[in-house]
DNA sequence: TTATCTTTTGAAAGCGCTTTCATATAGCGA
DNA sequence: TCGCTATATGAAAGCGCTTTCAAAAGATAA
């Protein structure tokens, strides 16, 4: 069988040019050609220019290995997120990569799986392989992790969460007061009788926040929320369609479901579809995260903007900042926006 | 202004240990520290645990970029995807970061925005960071680019993509023939009149070969697509139901509409309440992926499932199989599989 | 027990780059 | 034009690890 197609990788083909190489070509030193890629402002222009060409002409890649062991930044930056197949921390990711790829510094992923165990895996991993700072989602975790980072001395930042009053820098927004207000659009228009699908809150600050957000908002008017009518699942859209079904089986049927995520609540409108109930005149339906079908799926999901890309972005911008030495301190909390469509309306009668 | 939390970043910590200190504190020379953490099956139990004991006790984590310097290998495997904001690529890294972590490999990745030049950028960024292997999506890109990589030496995989003639290795599906199957689906259904909404094709072969895989399957039965009856636009949900509607305004109407993702089918689908129409009665829907919506929108949307973690998890497999120097065939091109839900039907008598 | 072979270990030479430090060159005022 | 300062360049010393190579230690057979 052939073996050997045109792609094939052959060892004995030359390896690539070193700097020494361009050095030579150039006729300067390899310290002369250093200063060209690393700070090209203080060398000669006529200097620069042989340089120039000398590396187009060899094909010049340096050698990132070499070059992180000399300066000791390997240009870099660690990301572990809990999953990476929603859209969600795809969003942060790719806003982080763009933010961070000007100043030649590069991602380095893992996605843990929602499991403290397979995070701190990859951590050690990633921490391994040299990385100049680290983003990480949410706050909840073993003390002995944030030491083996501080250990590494390697600078971190928080997402998807805020305030952790100060033990960690965040950049992200409040999960309680987003859900709290979110209850409040709802308790506002009349309603009284409340369930909610949550996500798993083990391990995830995030949805653990949202969960309290909900319970306080609600106690605030005198109001509880009935642990029989909280439903805990992963988040997913059958999920939530089965949830729902749940909930509304048992007399008195709540006039209002908060969903933790996006998804549940797509799975609750499409589950009221099925069971022939109106929204949001029986029952009003609230998302989170506003993900990219909320506006199209009729009539509308009023859901929880939360600045997914913009995560990304800041927390690049940070890290970057932080490497570069300036003092900087991170932002406050951001933003988020209740989006109102459809979904949600004042109870029956 | 308070500017030191518990979480600033000294400089006059002490650095971390290095393979010297490990070595001193054990009592061995470095190069058997070396050979424990590499090679731990030729060192002597005996010394193996002294230094495993002053590793623990150093908390000693190696040098990346000294290690990759020093044996030539990262660790690092490069993988650039024309977005990461949804949930397709992202099965796609998630399956193979899981199955290259476990041999110490950490994926490095950038998001091209479908942009040939960024692509370019992020590959230049990407290979000077020193990646052992590169994966990347599809396979319509200038010869400059695969010159690129073949001058560096990196082995790479393309996926999404099957079959370039043996001039590259893929690992991937026929998007050509998935299609195909799904408009061959539509027309022993008894469907005459097509219409198409298609992703940009220009720079994305997947989106191509789904074209021309319709084009190709209806012309086997003496059929063509008109090409105004051909929609081209950028993913989207909204993007489906625009295109739907003006679709459906000439006469004379189209039986089936052919998605060639499944966002546009969602849109697609939506905008049939609207309009209403029932779906499959007047109209037949198909997807392309079968994203997570798919079984959960009713009527149920009939759609083409690709195997999107697969290629994940064979592309890592691959990658590390050619590093370990084994002969490696890339596999045939994988299965996809027409999933029949409720969007299609016969059409009206 | 001794001779021979095998397995473990250590010494030392880099891997390709950055970065002091010292030297040479350019720029400037007088 | 000459001296002085400011700036640009080169020489050389590592960065922390792996990996040959040669020497030491064990294992085996006679």
């Amino acid at each position: 069988m052939m073996i050997d197609p045109e792609y094939a990788f052959r060892a004995d083909t030359k390896p690539g040019a070193t700097l020494e190489d361009v050095a030579r070509e150039a006729g300067v030193s390899p310290a002369t050609v250093s200063r060209c890629l690393n700070n090209p402002g203080i060398v000669r222009p006529l200097l620069k220019a042989k340089v120039d060409a000398a590396i187009e002409k060899l094909d010049y890649v340096p050698h990132g290995a070499a070059r992180s062991l000399a300066s000791r930044r390997s240009r870099l930056i660690g990301a572990i997120f809990p999953s990476l197949d929603s859209a969600l921390f795809g969003g942060t990711l790719e806003a982080l990569q763009s933010e961070i790829a000007g100043s030649g510094y590069t991602p380095v992923v893992a996605s843990s799986n929602y499991d403290p165990e397979q995070e701190r895996n990859h951590l050690r991993n990633v921490l391994a392989s040299g990385i100049d700072a680290l983003m990480l989602v949410g706050a909840a975790r073993e003390a002995s992790v944030y030491r083996l980072i501080r250990q590494r001395q390697v600078p971190y930042v928080l997402t998807w969460v805020a305030g952790t009053d100060g033990a960690h820098p965040c950049i992200g927004f409040d999960n309680r007061a987003a859900a709290a207000a979110v209850t409040r659009h709802l308790l506002d228009m009349g309603h009284r009788r409340f369930a909610m699908i949550s996500g798993a809150t083990a391990n995830n600050d995030r949805a653990a926040g949202r969960l309290a957000g909900v319970q306080a908002a609600l106690e605030e008017r005198g109001l509880t929320l009935d642990p029989t009518r909280i439903i805990t699942r992963p988040f997913g859209v059958e999920e939530g369609r089965a949830a729902l079904r749940l909930l509304m089986a048992r007399e008195p049927r709540p006039t209002a479901i908060i969903c933790g995520a996006d998804p549940f609540a797509y799975g609750a409108l499409l589950e009221c579809q099925t069971l022939g109930l109106t929204v949001p005149d029986d029952l009003s339906i609230t998302g989170f995260d506003d993900m990219w079908l909320s506006a199209s799926l009729p009539p509308g999901l009023t859901t929880l903007r939360t600045p997914r890309n913009e995560m990304g972005t800041l927390a690049g911008r940070y890290m970057l900042s932080v490497l570069a030495g300036e003092e900087t301190l991170p932002p406050r909390p951001l933003d988020f926006e209740l989006i109102v469509r459809g979904s949600t309306g004042p109870p029956r009668q």
